[in-house]
DNA sequence: GTCTCCCATCATAGATACAAGCTGAGATGC
DNA sequence: GCATCTCAGCTTGTATCTATGATGGGAGAC
């Protein structure tokens, strides 16, 4: 369910006409380029990948699975808007989620060397893209540094479930606000900082920390 | 996406095959009556309802979304068998899961009344069942007081994915532990106290009183 | 007896065909 | 002009059909 996670971003050698409607669609919610409330058809998709409905129709259950789609019954597939007050769940998620693998971490401290070292090769490509300025590489970095702290943690059911909550983080990001180039080396002391409490393993100071960062980041 | 929430259990009037398929599907995995690891076909579940493979196929590509599935590609579906570890990953994400709904309500205060309202109603039912010894009901009301903290904290996001857990908790539940008759009184006892601790809307002191809970009703 | 190779069998993936429901625009009646 | 009725068109839901891939068991070589 996350293969991709880890690997190079190109690898999968399924070419799958499901998998490609899947993506195509997901891609079109998440940018945003179908819009909160549009109606639109499996047909529609079906044509501009060159498949048959099938297929289509897969990757829509999918989505609707995923919260993104609501499918009409005869009528056909509606994006679900960003319903208000998102940002807000998505960040109190966010955060439960990754204080939850800090705290597995405080109680197996045997799993944190690795994470340490994870999450520093991580840091660092990060602080190399905010050197150079490379916005769109920066915030792939971020995601993945966080999504690091929740891999280290080991909880399978709670990973997967973050892969999600980034979806809808993308998404919301398209229409609000973008990286602050200004921040960036704020945002890299900030990550800093938090190896440093994991290392420490002190779950408790953990989740402040975060929510502090989150805050900043994301509701300035 | 949760519509069955609150309503009575028996209520939707779409027959729908691809539903009927999820829900018989879902349940043969659920109550372990096929078991992890068995690798079994669209056609015998097809077969079994009288209905075509393309419902069939609807309904296991949902599960193998949920995580109970696992879809070979021209070989057929596998039961995901109940993960090592996977009791501890539950625990803790329902604990982290319950917990941000709680600091939600500390920062929302106004939002407690009404919780606790919820609360005590569920609760007092519960201990209704506890009295008549009605195990299956207790268990029942049981889920539905802990959901009932989630859903307080207003966070559908959240909602949803313990909706998920709730899932894995009972198909493990069925291999592992049932309910002993001697405790309930004293899980009722412990549910009052986590809804006093709500009533002080003492988020720090939550998450401890919870894990101490869930602890002793599914560690033993 | 054991290993290898080949193929009959079975399962999915996708395309196509068909049935049924919802909707909105235009016709109709007033 | 306005309300209502009707129906053509679009969409989904399910069934069926075809192509392709994977597998396991048996024939045959050694």
């Amino acid at each position: 369910m996350l293969a991709s996670m880890l690997m190079t971003p190109a690898k999968n050698a399924a070419p799958g006409a499901a998998d490609r409607a899947y993506r195509l669609t997901k891609e079109l919610v998440l940018t945003g380029e179908l819009p909160g409330g549009h109606l639109f058809s499996e047909g529609e998709i079906a044509e501009r990948l060159g498949v048959s409905r099938t297929p289509v129709r897969e990757a829509f259950l999918r989505l609707q699975v995923e919260g993104l789609l609501n499918l009409i019954p005869k009528r056909g597939a509606v994006v679900v808007p960003v319903p208000p007050g998102e940002a807000e769940d998505v960040l109190d998620a966010r955060e439960a989620v990754e204080a939850a693998a800090v705290r597995r971490l405080a109680r197996r401290p045997d799993l944190i060397p690795d994470a340490l070292e994870r999450l520093h090769t991580v840091l660092d490509t990060q602080r190399a893209h905010a050197d150079a300025g490379d916005l769109p590489a920066f915030a792939e970095a971020d995601e993945l540094f966080h999504r690091t702290i929740v891999a280290a943690g080991g909880n399978t059911l709670l990973l997967d479930f973050y892969a999600t909550l980034a979806d809808r983080q993308r998404r919301m990001n398209m229409h609000a606000l973008r990286p602050i180039p200004a921040r960036l080396p704020e945002v890299v002391d900030e990550h800093t900082a938090l190896i440093a409490i994991i290392e420490a393993a002190d779950a408790d100071a953990f989740a402040p920390a975060l929510r502090a960062h989150l805050d900043g980041v994301h509701r300035r």
